[in-house]
DNA sequence: CTGAAAGCGCTTACAG
DNA sequence: CTGAAAGCGCTTACAG
């Protein structure tokens, strides 16, 4: 390791000394604050740009007593799928990086299936004030209530996993629903020949996430129309969960329809698709959605042939980070993120990192 | 945001006051320095393991008036390939976060084909000292012998994008080829019936990279096998890049083997493949390797189907990461970490962030 | 074997 | 409008 050179001042210090004022002055400028006569606030602007001169964040976090707080709202684990884990983790791990630079995560849950669970965690959340906040907008006009609060009271907030682009907030960080349906097309079309059919099945009772859902179906059709492909593709809706339901909603089209040659479910239900399929020992391919245990299994099985992921860790992730470069770096921040759409099959499941 | 709280003691001046030494005894046995009697460095390991004390990053760095030095040697940019751009960029990128912290990379580069390069960069390298060491060892030979000195050293070294499993090193980032053969295999499957034939195409002047793509090879044809797939699976070595060569090659068996139905290519060279394809106007199904912009434009004119990709930019930057935390962070770092295999098609490529 | 003191590059009251 | 001084949590000579 080599010592620094016996130090000629540099920063704050070798502005001040230019400029022939305290660090305390030179200080005021960088950060804006009203005080300085614009004569000197000018002086001082000109050696900084001058020195090209980069603020060091070490020591602006070691010197500053003052904590910035992120709080998080996203929905619950457990219950019917486990698709929140992989955000959680990514909350997680940002915390652990930020918490070396003094930055504290508050997280907040809110039940999937109970919008009043949204109403009253966001307002908890509100009460603890904090500098930033990171949001799964799961249920649209809560959501749009809650963070026009958040502008009136200028607290930056970012969206994740889906959003409203009406509302003007710090960034969108997920997927492109569209487009991934599009994706999917293609993928199909590799999978079926010209006379065969595809089932879109969706898979949802509520019915804001079914409009997320006929984005995906949207553009899996666009595919094929833009393609020229002819396919027969046909869509159900399924709005139990249980074996039952899925049962005597699918059956009722493949035994109707023999040339059905693809299933694609549109989320991450794609396991009680599967797992009917593998029961009745239908001999379909079968595409769905996320990185999930359950998908996993019937992935690895054989049953499932791909799944599209679009890396829910990092996108909590990411958004945290985005809160922390607006908060600390002042950086400005893209304000919107797409995911990458990531093809799973059984053979590089093991190498997806997330 | 919060003030802290009218700060307890804390960190190592708290350490300090419980076992009533001055905190330059406490930094001694932090940072296991001679000098401090077993009495006393018992007392104060208690302490710290009591307090579960966590030494504060930003002010060690700050404080230190060390600069820990990296230095990377990758094959340069140009000529015939422009893989090497991208882990540049993950280079460059890891290097813009960590001059904050007071870390400097110095960047090494030699002709991927030429032998001699690679020993006259290394040894040059090696006269400048650096803490930590990151290494594409595109030949093997020469990169043992180098990491042997480095050894001898004791300058911890990382190898990205292919391995030598015999030497210890800090750690190997990068693919495992056998296992992208595989998923190629895969794919591959879904895309011909069983009467249609594999034509493999390494495509490569020098005798060390055919050793890793053949690699690709045994795990493409190790998953036609596994699943009792009988399709006949033809190979063929194209030795020269220009037109002609690939030309001459690929003609001789395109035309003697009517029912090739895709043409796997075991590395980034696709794009020379997929120009040969498109003037004769053949009909069949193209894989290749890599994100490279050659690449892209067959893939957006549908004449490359499929592109097999592993984040070459994160694995550079990972690489350097790994350096940081062994050097700075004194973290334990895995020995292995294999990236994932993604498939990119004409659908996705847009959103392939790397 | 141990401690007192200066300093890293900033921020933050406080005083004028 | 401006400056002197203390302090953030460490490391680093230097002295004993």
């Amino acid at each position: 390791m080599k010592k620094k050179l016996p130090t000629e001042l540099s920063g704050i210090k070798e502005i001040a000394r230019r400029a022939n004022v305290s660090i305390a002055t030179v200080d005021r400028v960088i950060h804006k604050r009203t005080g300085v006569s614009l004569k000197t606030r000018d002086k001082i602007n000109k050696i900084i740009s001058d020195l090209d001169y980069q603020p060091n964040l070490l020591a602006r976090r070691l010197a500053s007593r003052k904590t910035i707080r992120i709080a998080t709202l996203i929905p619950k684990i457990g219950g019917e799928s486990s698709f929140w884990e992989a955000p959680l983790r990514g909350i997680e791990q940002a915390e652990s990086e930020l918490r070396q630079m003094g930055i504290i995560i508050e997280k907040f849950f809110f039940d999937q299936e109970d919008s009043e669970t949204f109403i009253k965690q966001s307002r908890l959340l509100l009460r603890h004030e904090p500098d930033g906040i990171l949001i799964a907008p799961s249920f649209v006009d809560e959501a749009i209530e809650f963070t026009t609060t958040c502008k009136e009271r200028h607290i930056p907030f970012v969206y994740i996993n889906s959003d409203i682009p009406e509302q003007k907030s710090l960034c969108y960080i997920g997927p492109d629903l569209y487009r991934s349906g599009y994706l999917a097309g293609n993928l199909i079309s590799y999978l079926v020949n010209d006379n065969q059919e595809i089932l879109i099945t969706n898979v949802t009772k509520e019915l804001e996430d079914r409009h997320h859902l006929v984005r995906k179906e949207e553009g899996l059709r666009a595919y094929f129309a833009d393609h020229k492909r002819n396919n027969v593709i046909r869509t159900i809706d399924v709005l139990q969960f249980d074996a039952d339901s899925i049962e005597s909603a699918l059956s009722l089209q493949l035994n109707e329809n023999k040339n059905i040659g693809v299933v694609f479910v549109t989320n991450s239900r794609v396991a009680s698709v599967a797992n009917y399929l593998k029961s009745f020992n239908h001999d379909v391919l079968l595409v769905g959605y996320d990185f999930l245990k359950e998908n996993i299994e019937y992935l690895n099985e054989g049953v499932i042939d791909f799944l599209i992921c679009q890396k829910p860790v990092e996108q909590a992730y990411r958004g945290v980070m985005s809160l922390y470069q607006h908060l600390v770096l002042s950086t400005t921040v893209e304000d919107i993120y797409l995911m990458p759409i990531d093809i799973i099959t059984k053979e590089n499941y093991a190498y997806y990192r997330n």
